[in-house]
DNA sequence: CTTGGCACGC
DNA sequence: GACGTACGTGCCAAGA
């Protein structure tokens, strides 16, 4: 194991400066005297960026300006080939030298060899030591050295950003066993060096099979003619061509470099000389936040010295096991080896007699707290069948109970757990447990007990990132559970069922479920205390995961015969506006093709001479180009035409009616209530978030969404401007709070502001204008976005801006505050307390910091309002099973809920719901929240 | 089978 | 002074 207080980062600098210098070639920094420092300004912008985010203790810069090195002598079509650099990149290399020196961290460099043979034999001397080493590089290689303590580090396009890959992220990559393997990979695809091609036509899932088969690369070649069809002859051919590009990629190791522990620590900037370099590149603003501007000591009396980083901010104190929780990915025990079943102490009993049941039974009816999983024959609960249900609350110890694939048999066999699952002090545990919830409510069954969702309760303390159970399990439980795949194989088509597993094999996996689930539990209670997120776990998460699963359980009605007219009729028009276009562009091509159509458009057709392409080099065909060239030709109204109706028949009029549940005739759309990190829930298979409103086209989809029968109606509700009511919420802006008070207009009132005129002599369009800045504060867009959204320019748009925040000098209060509070604590807050973690909002880099600072004021706005509607979900169903209804909560959409409702409820349901939607929360500075309720025998109809 | 481009809602 | 600008879901084309 190595030292964690020893990190060494060792820099592939031509490879970094390469990068940079490329990654701002379209924006030169050309200085008064007509240089251009991109490579100077790009390095260093990466060199500090890393210093600040990882804190090295240890660090050299390692340059090859003295290679090519004798195995490239070898190769005169690769020197032959290999591109001049640039003269001003080539001039940079002294600069950056300098500004390395003066950073005081040592260039290394030695005749004849590369920076990765180099960084290589330094890697691996450093790590004997104990050291652990990062091997910073943009490009691929190192990957055959990675091992226990030496990791990969690769810097974002433009620093910001950064991946960390140990030797299982590199085999994961690569999809191969043996880290080793890499550089053969790399002789297989050839791009390990520029203009040395591999075996062409051979890419990664290729090469990657190949070694899985074969082993090494020399194999491979001496097996070729062995491997059959045209992938045998191409290996054949390009043998040469895969050796020297292994030979070019193999890293050298023995270099005659020596690591000293004194030379390559970190010390003291020379600032003097520092400053001489920024001075000359003119590096102005760099130069004020790495020299300049260092704060005063806080106070005096406060003699605790504070650590300084590079930019003169407070270094905050070293993680530990609390900030961990946030997301911190923990590098160290990645590389650990994890336990596994076969090393680890367990008792799995198979429950299959009647007498070992009721013994189950018996036993568990002792139990306050049991862990609950199910196996099933599917990922879609709504139509998977019970293979099996375990059991768990010992560590080590659990109770799997197969069942028949008899339905009748089955529930016999849930009819004699009923006792367990009827009663009411068990607290149930499990990861995902919506989904064993909905499994059992399709048996007819149903947990009254309360319940404990491992999976919410890890989104709760840390909602970036993923949480799969094997995943937890080794982070948390550093234990490696077995995986799906070795019963039911890999994903795709070939994957099996569960049902076809040998039953002791089951067992042994969904017993280890249960048993792994509960220790994640005893894991998780203390990290929700530490994050300070048990308010928001006990009291908003954890009791919507029911809510959610009777949502989904009972779905919505869709009318099948009005979608599939609709959509011969939308056919129809999408046939005649794509006849339309052929005629007048005079070609016929695949007009829903974007790239085809862009060459019609501007190769064909020259619409616009300098017209925009995407990063793959195709012309950009997108709906704001479009609307640009309206005024050109009308083919363009015609493409706009096809567009939509097209996005409508597919996404919408065709696929929806496929999503009907064939055993209810009704769409359960799944909610997942963890992946957005600012507490949104998401909706899939189908997406019914995403139903059109904007135009009238669209809106008719919502017409196929219906009630039961004529004795029903949906009733919709929502809340009016929540996130802005919010906003002033948060900000306590006085006359913002006094227009929601007066119940004006907000965005008219907002207007009138802005443009300085009485309310009613507002215009359309400054209404318009006024409400795309309301908008843009709620999404934290800037200056830019809001011109492009409203076709204006960009100092007219910063005008608005301006006047709006001199307007609600309180809302630009509230989002300067709330950058600072972002800064201070690497996270900010809703009012139920969820914390967004904002990583970047120290970078140096520009607009990963700005990112970051725009999530620092949405953030909590838009996750208050989802803290408010989840609140109201969790209050509204409490209060239906009180007034024991017969109405039903069907649908979420952020502001929105939908509710399926007899009309003899009709008057009750819309008082319960507005009401409890609207005392919620309560929002800070008495800022009333509104809501608002229709009904109708559609969806559309209930707006 | 993966990716890129595009479009829908909030 | 240029960067390049919410998120999540899902469809289709294109190229391996």
């Amino acid at each position: 194991m190595s030292d964690n207080n020893k990190k060494l980062f060792l820099l592939d600098a031509m490879a970094l400066v390469y990068r940079a210098y490329y990654a701002l070639i379209r924006s030169p920094r050309i200085t008064s005297k007509g240089r251009n420092t991109n490579a100077q300004f790009g390095f260093t912008n990466t060199l500090v960026d890393l210093i600040n985010k990882e804190r090295p203790t240890h660090m050299a810069v390692v340059w090859d300006t003295h290679a090519p090195t004798e195995r490239h002598i070898d190769f005169t079509d690769y020197k032959a080939n290999r591109q001049e650099a640039p003269e001003d990149l080539m001039s940079a290399i002294p600069d950056i030298k300098r500004i390395v020196e003066s950073f005081n961290i040592p260039c290394v460099e030695l005749d004849g060899y590369e920076a990765d043979d180099i960084v290589g034999t330094l890697a691996i001397e450093a790590a004997d030591m104990g050291y652990t080493v990062f091997m910073v590089t943009p490009d691929k290689d190192y990957g055959q050295i990675v091992r226990e303590n030496i990791y990969m580090y690769k810097p974002g396009f433009k620093g910001g950003t950064f991946e960390i890959l140990g030797e299982k992220e590199v085999c994961e990559k690569w999809g191969i066993n043996n880290v080793n393997q890499v550089i053969d990979m790399l002789g297989l695809m050839g791009d390990a060096v520029d203009n040395i091609p591999g075996i062409p036509g051979v890419g990664e899932k290729t090469a990657a099979k190949l070694l899985a088969e074969y082993g090494t690369l020399e194999n491979i070649l001496d097996n070729a003619p062995h491997i059959k069809g045209k992938l045998g002859e191409k290996i054949a051919a390009g043998k040469e061509s895969a050796l020297m590009s292994k030979k070019l990629a193999t890293i050298i190791t023995n270099v005659p470099v020596e690591f000293h522990e004194e030379n390559f620590r970190i010390k003291e900037k020379n600032e003097a000389e520092m400053s001489a370099v920024f001075a000359e590149l003119e590096f102005r603003t760099l130069a004020k936040r790495i020299l300049g501007e260092t704060p005063a000591p806080a106070n005096a009396a406060d003699s605790k010295p504070v650590a300084l980083d590079l930019f003169g901010d407070p270094i905050e104190e070293p993680v530990t096991s609390s900030t961990a929780s946030f997301g911190q990915i923990d590098l160290f025990t990645e590389a650990e080896n994890f336990k596994n079943i076969s090393d680890t102490a367990h008792q799995y009993h198979l429950v299959q007699s009647e007498e070992d049941l009721q013994h189950f039974i018996a036993q568990a009816l002792q139990q306050k707290e049991i862990c609950f999983d199910t196996e099933t024959t599917g990922t879609d609960a709504m139509q998977a069948e019970l293979v099996g249900l375990s059991f768990s609350w010992e560590k080590g110890e659990a109770f799997y109970i197969p069942c028949t694939d008899k339905e009748a048999e089955v529930k016999e066999l849930l009819e004699k757990l009923n006792v367990l699952f009827t009663k009411e002090d068990i607290l149930w545990i499990g990861q995902n447990i919506k989904y064993d919830l909905l499994m059992l409510k399709n048996y007819g069954f149903d947990l009254k007990g309360k319940l404990f969702d491992t999976m919410i309760a890890h989104y709760s303390f840390e909602p970036e990132g993923k949480r799969g159970m094997d995943l937890l399990s080794m982070r948390y439980l550093q234990y490696e559970p077995v995986s799906i795949e070795t019963l039911i194989g890999k994903k795709g088509k070939g994957q099996g069922n569960m049902r076809d597993v040998e039953v002791e094999l089951i067992k042994e996996y969904a017993a280890e479920d249960a048993d792994i689930t509960l220790q994640l539990k005893q894991q998780f209670e203390p990290l929700l205390k530490e994050a300070e997120v048990e308010d928001l776990f006990y009291k908003v998460e954890n009791p919507l995961v029911p809510v959610l699963a009777q949502m989904e359980f009972e779905g919505v009605g869709l009318d099948v015969d009005f979608l599939k007219n609709y959509s011969d009729a939308l056919g129809t028009a999408i046939k005649e506006a794509e006849q339309k276009v052929y005629e007048q562009a005079g070609v016929q091509f695949n007009l829903a093709s974007p790239k085809q159509l862009g060459d019609v458009l501007f190769d064909k057709m020259k619409l616009d001479e300098k017209a925009k392409k995407t990063k793959t080099g195709q012309y950009a065909t997108g709906e704001d180009v479009l609307q640009k060239l309206r005024n050109k030709h009308e083919i363009v109204d015609s493409i706009l035409v096809f567009r939509e109706y097209s996005k409508l028949k597919s996404t919408y009029a065709d696929s929806l009616p496929l999503m009907v549940n064939p055993k209810t005739g009704r769409i359960h759309t799944s909610f997942n209530q963890s992946v957005v990190v600012t507490g949104r829930l998401s909706s899939n298979n189908p997406n019914l978030q995403n139903i059109p409103i904007k135009t009238d086209m669209g809106r008719e989809i919502r017409k196929a969404f219906k009630a039961f029968d004529d004795n029903h109606v949906l009733l919709s509700a929502d809340y009016s401007q929540i996130e802005l009511r919010v906003v002033a919420a948060v900000s306590g802006d006085v006359s913002m709070i006094q227009a929601f008070k007066d119940k004006k207009d907000i965005h008219r009132a907002t207007a009138a502001k802005v443009y300085g005129v009485p309310e009613e002599e507002v215009t359309f369009e400054q209404r318009r204008n006024a409400k795309a800045v309301n908008f843009g504060i709620i999404y934290g867009q800037s200056a830019f976005g809001l011109a492009e959204n409203l076709g204006i320019s960009r100092t007219e748009s910063k005008e608005i801006i301006d006047n709006y925040f001199k307007e609600y000098s309180s809302v630009k209060k509230y989002m300067d505050d709330s950058i600072a509070y972002g800064k201070k604590h690497g996270y900010v807050k809703t009012l139920m307390g969820r914390k967004i973690k904002l990583a970047d909002i120290n970078s140096s880099n520009q607009t990963v910091r700005g990112f970051a600072e725009r999530v620092a004021i949405n953030a909590p706005i838009q996750g208050s309002a989802a803290d408010m509607i989840k609140l109201a979900m969790i209050k509204i169903s409490d209060a239906m099973k009180a007034a024991n209804v017969k109405s039903r909560m069907v649908l979420q959409v952020h502001d929105e809920l939908v509710f399926e409702v007899p009309l003899n409820e009709v008057e009750l349901m819309k008082a319960l719901v507005v009401e409890n939607m609207q005392s919620a929360l309560t929002l800070p500075n008495d800022v009333p929240v509104i809501a608002e309720s229709g009904t109708g025998r559609n969806w559309l109809d209930a707006h």
